[in-house]
DNA sequence: GAATTTTGCACAATCGATTGTGTATTTTTT
DNA sequence: AAAAAATACACAATCGATTGTGCAAAATTC
């Protein structure tokens, strides 16, 4: 097997076929100014002489690295990797690279990702911005120099920029009445930061339609925490522990809902007749967990994949200043932690 | 807000400092022929006239994109997602990007996406293979160009490159004696796609346990699919309703083995009294379902880290010619499927 | 103080593709 | 057949940073 040998440019096609550079580059883009034979005669040799493109020097030239930039939380957490799934499936048909990059949900680190992938100037960007973020400099040169910047899922309205989100307020105004619905008189909120556009429209959600049905808004039913299975029990524990406890739990996500049964299950609560849970996400342990859980639908896939056709489409049309927020549906997927026995298990 | 600010060079601050490019470029660079004073004043100009450097120019000329390219299957598997934060870590350390992209488990498209990744002069590649590659012809040019190589998890032995592995063959050994040594004589096996090496090893490391113990390996106990819930669920029935159903299943991963465990639920059947199960992978789902899923740890994170050290390392010795395969440890973690009422859910 | 070494920097080529402009040849028009 | 237009291609500059080589000034040595 040979190695090193070099790599054939179009100045060695050009050398070969005796023409210029310039034809050869224009040949191999299909330029009209090249004659049909010529065009022919340079593709052919190209794959002969196993030519590939170089990218860099191109992209030197158009100033474009044909990628796109993805900072998100962590990637492993089930409703951030479909979203990338859905990122990479459309940028791939574009002819764009997925460049990810991870802020663990913290605002230096955040910070820091930016600015390497602005260093590493990426054609566009797309964030969920990390839980503590809460201002947006390291944003600004992406905007300064018409980088398309799309935000997902969790945004800002603070920036002027394009967004891609779900009607957070709706689908937990529908989970919460959902919960009223089925009979739940106190109904208990395991809420995220309020910072977070998502989780303070999930917790407003749940206020509006306690208040639609004139039941009482009790703060020591709200509990905030930063969502994980841990922080699920925990309440879990001192809600049922509570002179009076409730009937029903929202959770702003689907780990602290599933800690939440299995808590309620070892203190020999019975659900959902003692206590209805419903999260939010629909993760895969949604449908595992006994009784299974109520939950907010989310389409993730499509939500990166309409992400990245926004960054496309910035780029496209680079006069549209106007941008523009696409808010997805939701769906309410009723399971047994709210059902009762009615309903089949799925 | 300005917008279209022609970008700094080294160029600009060369000639507000009356110095060369090459001395600004060097400066930059902490090059130790540059005096102390120059090299500070070029920084701070630098950073005053918001320079950011040209990765691309500086690219093309050092023939490096700084970014490794990553292939999976796909990116929302438990697993995978675990093996990418690994490699996003080491190689964002390390000053690299990493760049994502899913062959969906089929042949054509990882052989595009290699291409792709080939085109876009990745400095490295990471690659868990799609479910029926056969062939590695896609992966030559990497080879020939000394492009650094290491599969991981889903591997080949036919090409001479880094391995990132577990030892699946110990592993699945381990989880079968575990059940012969609980007392299950009649153990089935959820089998994948015998071509691809971790579910090949898998079942030879069920198999080999069984004739250690002088048990017969039945034909008919061992069922190949996709591993998919579904196909667990089919194989699950079709198992029990053997005239002499087994006693045991050891599932090669964990979708299968959960649903197993729902299914016999399901049909009436007790667990781990009448079947006892284990699963493969340790996904979040197995230790939701009830009763919780014995499975085998995989340092999913870590082999991702190991990967991208790997492409690293051979980054750095370019004379090293050996191709190392670096194997992993895992773990049996016993949960209830298998365990009966001894054991503490966890 | 002459000879030698060290320090600090500039010149110019280079990486490979792209593109505005210019020009020779061929084709079409009148 | 002369004029106008279209066709097909080449020249040379350009994108921005890097790097081998060369040279002058300063520091050191003897």
């Amino acid at each position: 097997m040979k190695r090193n040998k070099k790599e054939v440019t179009i100045y060695d096609i050009a050398e070969e076929l005796n023409v210029s550079a310039t034809t050869v580059s224009r040949a191999l883009n299909d330029h009209f100014s090249i004659g049909k034979e010529t065009t022919l005669a340079v593709k052919k040799l190209a794959k002969e002489m196993g030519y590939r493109p170089n990218i860099i020097a191109s992209g030197l030239r158009k100033n474009k690295t044909n990628a796109i930039g993805v900072i998100v939380s962590w990637i492993h957490r089930p409703f951030i990797s479909s979203l990338i799934s859905g990122i990479e499936e459309v940028a791939d048909k574009a002819g764009y690279n997925v460049i990810i990059s991870q802020s663990n949900d913290s605002f230096e680190k955040e910070i820091t990702k930016a600015q390497t992938l602005y260093a590493s100037r990426v054609d566009g960007l797309i964030v969920s911005l990390a839980m503590d973020t809460k201002s947006y400099n390291h944003f600004y040169p992406f905007q300064q120099n018409d980088i398309p910047l799309v935000f997902v899922d969790r945004v800002s309205f603070e920036m002027e920029t394009d967004r891609v989100i779900i009607n957070n307020f709706d689908a937990a105004f529908t989970a919460t009445e959902h919960l009223i619905n089925i009979g739940c008189k106190r109904i208990a909120h395991f809420a995220g930061a309020q910072h977070r556009n998502i989780y303070k429209e999930r917790q407003d959600g749940y206020v509006e339609a306690l208040k639609k049905h004139n039941l009482p808004i009790e703060e020591n039913l709200i509990l905030h925490s930063n969502l994980s299975m841990e922080e699920g029990w925990k309440g879990t524990e001192y809600l049922l522990n509570l002179s009076t406890p409730p009937d029903a739990i929202f959770s702003a996500n689907d780990s602290a809902a599933v800690s939440a049964i299995q808590c309620a299950k070892e203190m020999g609560i019975k659900i959902p007749e003692e206590l209805a849970v419903v999260g939010f996400n629909n993760d895969r342990i949604s449908s595992i967990v006994e009784p299974a859980l109520t939950t907010i639908g989310h389409p993730a896939i499509d939500m990166g994949k309409i992400a990245a056709q926004q960054v496309l489409k910035q780029k496209e049309n680079k006069d549209v200043v106007e941008s523009e927020t696409i808010v997805l549906k939701t769906e309410l997927i009723i399971r047994e932690s709210s059902a009762g026995k009615a309903v089949k298990k799925k």
